[in-house]
RNA sequence: GGCCCUAUCGUCUAGAGGCCUAGGACGUAGCCCUCUCAAGGCUAAGACUCGGGUUCGAAUCCCGAUAGGGUCACCA
């Protein structure tokens, strides 16, 4: 029997990172032991749910190559792979279980219950719910239930010791006194997720949940759903959760806005981003996919990251690539306790994977990000195409996210730079730097080919001749030409710009600094 | 508060009784390389929560304390 396994995001408009983790860790499971990944949609919450919430969350997993085997789009022998379309299945599986008499119908209203929790809370015990109708007649519950239908709740056995084993945390158990009935129908027949969660698993052939921890103390309540059906467990792994950077806390959906510090949004706003655009999507978040996806992180990092966070390979390696982390993935060797999202680390990964891009990969990711800075044009003709791969090549490894192409290429895609006033303070005000570039620039202008090679002689020869450190001259020629002290290599800043900018820029900086 | 879970450098981790004067990685600091930056090289600081056992021997097993987290919804 093959393996199949599951993740149910609700649509909630972001794809987040804690559960692109769980998701992957299905998914590599189900890769390595060669089975279906099934993406079912829990949208038993019809308040919360929106069918434009969804998009996302597919788009986000399709670009990080997590590519479901059925759900959404997709398709499958189990069609619809959403909960709102399966209703039916979950009221007969709830219906069945009053016919058995292990779930029974509560009339309690909000109000008792309310007062019931408080009461419990008042005496500082833990609440329990049993329904009053719990030890009826099934007989009469059913009668009672057809003729004024209510909220259905699991009749949870008394005296019960409930056990999950699993594969992550070994066997847990709890004290099935201890475990409140939980509501699995709505009167209205709408289901409850762990309800419907369950009834879900059983008819997709589901053989291991692996979620995260805080699902725990739900799955014993699960268990008796999984018994009263009568189907065998599926293997449970449920994975510790991810905490939020240098912290104790889950990183949670809730709150999220905390995220978005003056830092985060300097770094949107520099790719493009308004502040209104910022405020607007809750998906611009580090506690999302999508916000590194438009910081110009590359996927394969991220998914490297994520796998690498709560599971290793071995005693020393980090770097990753996907085929291998398939041939290798186990639950054995996944890690029993929370881990804290670390974006410094994500942060390094993504320029690892950045250095083994090919050229064309790279090109066909940068250009995006200098479109949205308005630095190309939507088409760009042959020669811009070139320019941007001249200055790509040139960047070499300064470029960890396509989004630093935008800073690395300004200079050279406009036709008027901005000098920094710290770097013109520094560089070119200083006392005789104006007569030094000037007799430099003579010496330039007869530079023939004007090329790397050629200037790199020249400008050794200068230095020689005029008894100087070649940095002494080499940081005002950077910052005439690019406006800043800091760039990639100065003979490829000159053969990019070319000869005719190049001598122009220069004696622009003289006029600057005399 | 009840119940459950967890506990190695700031962070991610290795460690399944002797290989541990605890290894690697990110980050941090210093040095080297160098036209700046980036990259690279080298070096440094930095951890077994505490207390009891078990054992010839414990980061590793047991018990307790402490701390953190999760969960107790007509949310998912």
């Amino acid at each position: 029997m093959t393996i199949r396994t599951r993740f149910a995001p609700s649509p909630t408009g972001y794809l987040h990172i804690g559960g692109v983790r769980t998701a992957l860790f299905n998914w590599l499971l189900t890769k390595r032991l060669g089975g279906q990944f099934v993406l079912r949609i829990d949208d038993t919450d019809s308040e919360r749910n929106r069918p434009e919430a969804l998009t996302p969350i597919l788009e986000g997993f399709r670009w990080l190559g997590i590519q479901w085997d059925e759900g959404p789009e997709v398709g499958g022998p189990h069609t619809p792979y959403f909960q709102s379309g399966r209703l039916e299945l979950y009221q007969k599986a709830a219906i069945s279980l009053l016919e058995q008499g292990l779930a029974y119908p509560d009339y309690m209203t909000k109000e008792e219950l309310d007062s019931d929790r408080k009461l419990a809370d008042n005496q500082k015990r833990a609440y329990i719910h049993r329904g009053p109708l719990r030890d009826n007649s099934k007989d009469d519950n059913l009668i009672r239930y057809r003729k004024n239908p209510a909220p259905i709740r699991l009749r949870i056995p008394e005296n019960k010791t409930l056990l999950v084993d699993d594969l992550i945390c070994g066997r847990c158990v709890q004290d099935s006194n201890l475990v409140g009935d939980p509501l699995i129908l709505r009167a209205d027949g709408r289901a409850l997720y762990n309800f419907a969660s369950v009834v879900d698993d059983i008819s997709l052939g589901i053989t291991h949940i692996i979620r995260a921890r805080e699902h725990l103390s739900n799955t014993y309540a699960q268990t008796v759903i999984f018994e009263a059906l009568g189907t065998s467990m599926p293997k449970f792994a449920h994975i510790p959760v991810v905490n939020e950077p240098k912290s104790k806390k889950k990183l949670s959906k809730r709150d999220m806005a905390k995220f978005v510090t003056v830092e985060v949004r300097a770094k949107l706003n520099s790719v493009g981003f308004t502040d209104e655009e910022i405020s607007n999507r809750d998906d611009l978040n580090p506690a999302t996919v999508a916000y590194y996806r438009e910081l110009g992180y590359l996927p394969e990092a991220i998914v490297n990251y994520l796998a690498r966070l709560g599971w290793s390979l071995d005693d020393k390696t980090e770097f990753i690539p996907i085929p291998e982390m398939i041939a290798h993935f186990s639950l054995e060797r996944v890690n029993d306790s929370p881990a804290s999202f670390d974006p410094d680390k994500l942060f390094w990964l993504a320029g690892e994977y950045m250095k083994i891009l090919p050229m064309d990969k790279k090109i066909a990711g940068c250009l995006p990000f200098l479109k949205r800075a308005n630095l190309i044009q939507d088409d760009p003709n042959p020669q811009t195409r070139a320019l941007v791969e001249s200055i790509i090549s040139a960047a070499g490894e300064r470029i960890k996210l396509f989004s630093d192409i935008i800073a690395l290429a300004r200079p050279f895609l406009k036709s008027t730079i901005e000098i920094q006033p710290q770097a013109q303070e520094k560089f070119l005000k200083t006392p005789g730097t104006a007569e030094m570039i000037r007799s430099f620039l003579e010496k330039v202008e007869m530079a023939n080919p004007f090329d790397s090679t050629t200037l790199d002689h020249c400008l050794h020869e200068f230095c020689r001749e005029k008894d100087l450190k070649p940095g002494k001259l080499v940081q005002p020629i950077r910052v005439a030409l690019t406006g800043t002290s800091v760039g990639f290599g100065l003979f490829d800043t000159f053969a990019i710009l070319g000869r005719d900018e190049s001598l122009a820029r220069i004696a622009a900086a003289i006029l600057i600094s005399g």
